[in-house]
RNA sequence: GGGCAGGUAGCUCAGUUGGUACGAGCGUCCGCCUGAAAAGCGGAAGGUCGGCGGUUCGAUCCCGCCCCUGCCCA
């Protein structure tokens, strides 16, 4: 009977520290589900719990990839996978910690991704580029009607993943999110409940923090190291903002306010997100007890 | 005291040669999302067009006065 608990919630809502407490407090161990946090030299940018603040808490799943090397939800999937078996095996409780909200359903449901093929995918962008979203949506409109429905006819990108999986497998693509079934027998996912004010607030102060803990050098040192090249991790909040401003596009003042602004706008889509799942609980951000309050829900598992 | 520019959506600004504000970007709110998800995409709500008076069938746009902001002159 394996169990896990996964500690959700918007960026800078807090989700470390908790997991952190949670995990020491019974010789347990942390899996980080995090999109960017897989990298290996994204410190600062990505708020990365740096060692000394682990507790000497064992962390999965962080600093596995290289900034040229793309990150994917399928390819997460499995490691999170294995390192949650890993800990079963020896008897330690996985503790999630996720703000990537794909990836942590991708993990604790039942998902199942068809393939990919680089071919085919590359043959698809090149022709959205050439001819724009709309005639491919037309075309995924005669192959899959359904699919068609489901997907705007402006979003090129997944109008270009529907066509690949048709191709690759012949048979349609599932234009929409499976329903909540969790693939563990004992899942608690625990939520950090931040109000809007406060949490645009902390992101602000994080922000500035970031600046102040030299971010600008990190992206330097990791644009000697292809991260203008990496197709995911040069996308990363705050990264992308400084490869701009580094490429002379913008001031660094403008860079660090339109962090500040692009770092809200994905923390009320992860907010939304998180909202929907009625399986999540949540607790307030302040709550003096926070951690006694997650122990006592991730102990209702036994 | 005089001159000039300006006062239009929460913010920065377009615009109407007088006929119900086509506004835009940003912000806000809501939603979608299966191999880029810290990505990608969509929808909505916001305005007595600085105030008062006048001209006019009708003024945000014309006239007068006033208030506020910035710059210049004295």
């Amino acid at each position: 009977m394996s169990r896990l608990v996964a500690v959700v919630g918007p960026t800078a809502a807090g989700k470390s520290d908790l997991a952190v407490a949670l995990a020491a407090a019974r010789g347990d161990e942390v899996i980080s589900v995090d999109s960017m946090q897989i990298y290996r030299g994204m410190d600062i940018g990505t708020a990365k719990l740096p060692a000394s603040e682990r507790a000497g808490v064992t962390h999965h799943l962080l600093d596995r990839l290289d900034v040229t090397e793309p990150a994917t939800v399928a390819e997460f999937q499995s490691w999170a996978r294995d390192a949650i078996d890993d800990c079963v095996r020896r008897s330690v409780l996985p503790i999630l910690v996720g703000g990537s909200a794909l990836y942590v359903r991708a993990v604790v449901d039942k998902f199942e991704f068809p393939g990919t093929d680089p071919q085919v995918r590359a043959a698809l962008e090149a022709e959205l580029q050439q001819v724009g979203p709309e005639a491919l949506h037309a075309r995924l409109a005669e192959r899959d009607p359904d699919a068609a429905e489901r997907i705007l006819p402006t979003n090129g990108r997944r109008i270009v993943r529907a066509l690949e999986v048709m191709e690759l497998t012949g048979g349609p693509f599932m234009a929409a999110l499976p329903t909540y079934e969790y693939a563990y027998p004992s899942v608690t996912q625990i939520g950090v409940d931040v109000p809007r004010d406060v949490l645009d607030r902390r992101i602000a102060d994080r922000v500035d923090a970031m600046w102040a803990a030299g971010l600008v050098d990190e992206v330097r040192s990791l644009e000697r190291r292809g991260l203008r090249e990496g197709r995911t991790a040069s996308r990363a909040l705050g990264y992308a903002q400084v490869l701009r401003f580094i490429a002379g596009k913008c001031t660094e003042v403008e860079a660090r306010a339109e962090t500040i602004r692009a770092t809200r706008r994905f923390a009320r889509r992860q907010d939304s997100w998180f909202r929907k799942d009625p399986r999540v609980t949540w607790i307030p951000y302040d709550a003096p007890d926070l951690v006694a309050q997650a122990l006592a829900l991730s102990d209702d598992g036994y």
